[in-house]
DNA sequence: CTGTATCCTTGGCGATACTG
DNA sequence: CAGTATCGCCAAGGATACAG
């Protein structure tokens, strides 16, 4: 059953374009998982460690939705325990970058609003 | 009454560095907010047009947060029908340039991936 | 180890009505 | 015009258990 009310769910296009984009660093640990991917090729558990209280379950499609946007990379590496790591592509390095500077401006306002308050 | 059922609202500060900071453009109509106050000086019903579908509600509290945080400036007007007017702080607009870098990546990710698949 | 499936709670956000 | 207050829905996401 759909149940609409109004029309809730409209995706209008027009000024969705920048809804678009920053859909692609939405969600909780989206840009946690980017960071740490910086800092070099990951397997699953390192990640879920490295964000510490993240789930299994967020992780998991967290990293799938990056993979499909073209921000990291798989790779099933055949040990004895199979592992899997990840590692971000050249775009999600491109990526983390454009994040590190929306960060600084972030910390600067932050201590600007501490020192104001 | 707290109700906690484990520890659910427990805030690590080690790894919350970036979630702080990506919180700040957070939410729905953030990022948009931003977008159309870079264009110039806008008063609360214009920038609820631009935005075609925000409610009066959201809008006012985004505009208050991002006011509360150094982006956007408030400027009321006493005029005949008073009307308010915000606009970027230059913190605000370079926080802009710093997301429309993200957003070109985005838009490239998206391209890339509408040609690999 | 690396996930996947299910359940359940929370709060983000839309809708609506009211105020100065 | 520029908000504020209240209600309610729904989806994001945490917890847990299970699978390859």
């Amino acid at each position: 059953m759909v149940k609409r009310r109004k029309s809730k769910v409209v995706p209008p296009p027009s000024t969705c374009l920048l809804r678009e984009c920053t859909r692609l660093i939405s969600g909780a640990w989206t840009a946690d998982v980017i960071w740490y991917l910086h800092e070099g090729e990951r397997c699953f558990t390192e990640l879920q460690t490295d964000l510490q209280g993240v789930s299994a379950k967020m992780l998991t499609i967290r990293l799938r939705k990056l993979e499909q946007d073209g921000v990291v990379q798989r790779l099933t590496k055949l040990t004895a325990p199979p592992t899997v790591w990840y590692s971000l592509t050249s775009a999600g390095h491109e990526l983390c970058g454009a994040l590190t500077n929306v960060v600084e401006i972030a910390q600067r306002l932050k201590r600007a609003q501490a020192v104001g308050a």
